[in-house]
DNA sequence: CTCTACATGTAATAAGTTACATGATTGC
DNA sequence: GCAATCATGTAACTTATTACATGTAGAG
């Protein structure tokens, strides 16, 4: 999703700074479907205020720069429902894992086999670690929890498959791949 | 995946055209993870083709252009491998549907019940269709297979998921969203 | 007669990432 | 003292998408 939606979603919810806003998806229980940089945010957030969606509110703090704290708009409220009502961008399940298991064979057993080792360890560091929402977890109303469940249910949907068919990517001597082979490692 | 690898890639298995590496991850059974346009391969293959990692053979037809048959040299093999032992990137799960449905509220009952049955539609016909590799899905190797098949996994659960939970994005009261409610269509 | 498949390529445009610049405070 | 957190912002860079330009042949 865009920046500017995301910005405009975030600030639905309630008035945040940008830096804030990086936060929502950046840790917590969304931050596994969305990413967003200060490079992107901050000049999605000053055009949204020149085109009127949003508000801004500046509280100045010794030292460090002014707070803006950012409200949106009835202009801003409109926009965003319109942009959820239209946008239907297919989804993808884009992971340079797939990719590289594709091309398994040009990597040898041994660096297969740490490559699946590393993605289940970044599945297992996924699924369990449901604090990851900084502890209002059951706190979550519905949509929240649907959303938390869902990344949750595929994760563990590919650690299931990962686990029962990862020998497909590996030849099928027998046990040449958990073996440490004569393969030079990286 | 950026696009010279994916070029690299496709070449490694068999010499081709621009034109047909698009096809490989238009149609077949590994469209669903990977995107890419002729505005970026048709540079790629070129910049490849000064950096000494692939070959061309230009054979000239009866009025369309002349095919480019590119093949990958040595050197476009060793980056490639190169390529794959480094790159990492964490996986993502982007779909906006995600999304969306994180922000259901504000779409109204109506609006997200004609979502997720668009997802859910989506979603079957991906599953439903194990043609979509042009018939040779027998033919398929292992580790082909897994990639095919890790995607059939992924979007059966995703379609499970959302079967058994879409009340949670819908309000309590009962079968609201199921009846036509007085919302406008949009 | 039009649309699709074949086949390559460029240019305008969009969008985001990374790194930098600034600067105080708090914890190690 | 050094890194991290808070806090905003800009500029350079990379990358890809979209639309266009060109042109034939076959299917409907």
């Amino acid at each position: 999703m865009d920046t500017k939606t995301i910005c405009l979603a975030v600030l639905s919810q309630s008035d945040a700074t940008g830096y804030e806003i990086k936060g929502v998806f950046e840790e917590g229980p969304f931050s596994y479907f969305q990413d967003v940089s200060f490079g992107s945010i901050y000049p999605a957030l000053n055009r949204a205020l020149e085109d009127g969606l949003v508000s801004v509110t500046e509280l100045p703090q010794a030292g460090r720069p002014g707070k803006k704290i950012y409200a949106i708009t009835a202009a801003g409220r409109d926009a965003l429902c319109d942009t959820l009502r239209k946008e239907t961008a297919p989804d993808r399940v884009t992971c340079d894992f797939l990719f590289k298991a594709l091309f398994s064979h040009l990597l040898g057993p041994v660096a297969t086999n740490a490559m699946v080792d590393q993605r289940l360890a970044e599945l297992n560091e996924h699924i369990d670690r449901p604090e990851g929402c900084g502890g209002g977890l059951e706190q979550l109303e519905p949509r929240e929890a649907f959303v938390f469940g869902f990344g949750h249910a595929i994760h563990s949907a590919m650690r299931t498959y990962i686990e029962e068919n990862r020998d497909k990517l590996l030849p099928a001597d027998g046990d040449i791949g958990r073996t440490i082979s004569t393969e030079a490692a990286d």
